[in-house]
DNA sequence: TATTGTTATACTCTATAACTATA
DNA sequence: TATAGTTATAGAGTATAACAATA
């Protein structure tokens, strides 16, 4: 539970009376759910960015990118509703990808509100060099649950799906 | 006052062609550790937010008011470490439960550069308050995951100390 | 020199509300 | 009336950098 950029580690050790330092007493939170996941999540998320940080990948890019892949003609709301947010979290982050040429729009035929969308050829080189990173990082994440990672998913989507 | 339960579910259920609501292909994003653990993390999050809101409860109090309940005398670099967290981000939250005067302050007697932190009885009947929120959501997780919640805990603690 | 706590600043993710153009 | 997408605004959570006081 330390910072995450260098090794400096070197346990004060002087702890004249006050709880310091390694040995303080986490208390009820130790067992709450909630606690440990927030911990968890925001370790990863930090790794994460640290990680790709240098390959201008935005976090919010991947998941983005990586569900225009796996559904060609997707509309923002669909995508809105995969990724579990307000569809206008989602404005920016599309038109980014488009300015970047990495996502077009069509038009969709029986719908004149909404559009479709879809990865370039670009998008999906992008989208390659993205996964790469994620893979590397999640490999990081693979190996800390070792065997039980379906397990660690099943119980994480079933938060996701019935947690409110 | 306003209940913020709208509920107005309304399935679509028209499709004409393009990928659309429920049935959005996750494709390699469901395999990824660190995309769960961003959903979850999420739903609980707000489930978390929406179920407190009234009660003056913010989400950032409750793990810093428990984890002084339960190390009087801690200072806000240690806090700090144990919430992994930046030390500069307890400032206002410290500053905020002290106008509240839920939190006081001692000088410390070897270091006059730091304080320790202590509840006060006020904080101690807060705390006991915020707890019972607590308490209740994460009771909403521990059905969700059933008997398997050891075995959650201990794979996110695992995340948490060893990611990186 | 290193650490504690504070301040200033900024970034990400996310939400709600209001608005338009459709449907 | 309801939905799709956009815009504007807001707030939580967090980080880094620089500073004064102290170690």
């Amino acid at each position: 539970m330390e910072q995450v950029a260098p090794k400096k580690a070197k346990p004060a050790r002087r702890s004249p009376e006050p709880p310091e330092a390694g040995e303080v007493r986490l208390g009820a939170l130790d067992g709450y759910i909630g606690y440990h996941l927030r911990l968890a999540q925001n370790a990863s998320f930090r790794a994460f960015q640290r990680k790709s940080g240098g390959a201008d990948l935005r976090p919010g890019w991947f998941a983005v990118l990586s569900l225009i892949g796996d559904n060609p003609g997707i509309t923002p709301a669909a995508l809105s509703r995969a990724a579990g947010r307000d569809k206008s979290t989602l404005t920016p982050v599309l038109r980014d990808l488009t300015k970047h040429q990495y996502v077009t729009s069509q038009p969709r035929l029986g719908d004149r509100r909404s559009y479709g969308l879809s990865l370039t050829e670009l998008g999906r080189e992008r989208l390659t060099e993205l996964a790469a990173h994620a893979k590397a990082h999640d490999h990081v994440l693979d190996e800390i649950v070792g065997h039980e990672k379906d397990i660690l998913i099943r119980l994480l989507r079933r938060i996701t799906e019935e947690v409110g």
